[in-house]
DNA sequence: CATATATATGAAGGATTGATCATATGTTCA
DNA sequence: TGAACATATGATCAATCCTTCATATATATG
């Protein structure tokens, strides 16, 4: 019932420091990726912005949310450098940063496919 | 100052009407899938797992976690098939899933290394 | 069989998150 | 210039998450 905190008989002490993970900042980065990927809300603005740069007030038409919500979560991804902005006039357009943005995406998609097969 | 919600001068409303989010089901479970991702402990674990496959003990020994912990992080794991467990005596020894979670995880850090060039 | 080892899991509590509200900033146009 | 439009953001609060503690289950071994 007792517990320490030694190692277990399948430990190799030598093999273990071997190991190598990413340095914590990586770790911190790629946390706070997909953090924000992790709100519905943050992936279908991904998906519409996958097909179209769009503007804040469209993103708010086409997903039926306040402004103020889609403004939010904009502003986290942008953050995260996983979309941009530029200004036309008053708008302000957004679209998908790059190339392994889609993918990341799309390779979640595909691993929830394939379950159901 | 007065905002209500009707469309913006760039909404097409026939364009907007076209556009597709995938269905509900797919973005609740790429939001669990993601949710998941976004513990640094749980991405210390797939990084570990990436190389070896291990069991409870020993990623508790090599991330100096206690061994509720880990085990906590697994069963999230598991429950969204981004790892598996086999039993070998005693030992539940844990892997990777698939393919697509390798990628998934490669092309995050790919995004993370390409920011800081 | 009894004990040590290995893992799983429910409960609880503090920490973190996200939507909303209110308001500020910035742009266009009459 | 002033009014309407478009966006950004701080504060707040309910909901959610993660770790720890306590304990249960399952296997191995003497």
């Amino acid at each position: 019932m007792f517990m320490d905190n030694s190692a277990c008989k399948r430990v190799d002490k030598n093999q273990i420091e071997k190991l190598t993970i990413p340095p914590p900042e990586t770790i911190t980065r790629m946390s706070a990726i997909f953090q924000a990927l992790q709100s519905s809300a943050r992936l279908n603005i991904l998906f519409l912005l996958k097909d179209r740069d769009m503007c804040v007030c469209e993103l708010s038409e086409a997903l039926e949310a306040s402004q103020s919500a889609i403004s939010h979560n904009l502003r986290v991804l942008r953050q995260l450098d996983l979309v941009r902005v530029r200004k036309e006039g008053r708008f302000a357009v957004y679209y998908i940063a790059d190339e392994h943005v889609r993918l990341l995406i799309e390779m979640c998609r595909q691993h929830i496919i394939e379950e159901y097969r």
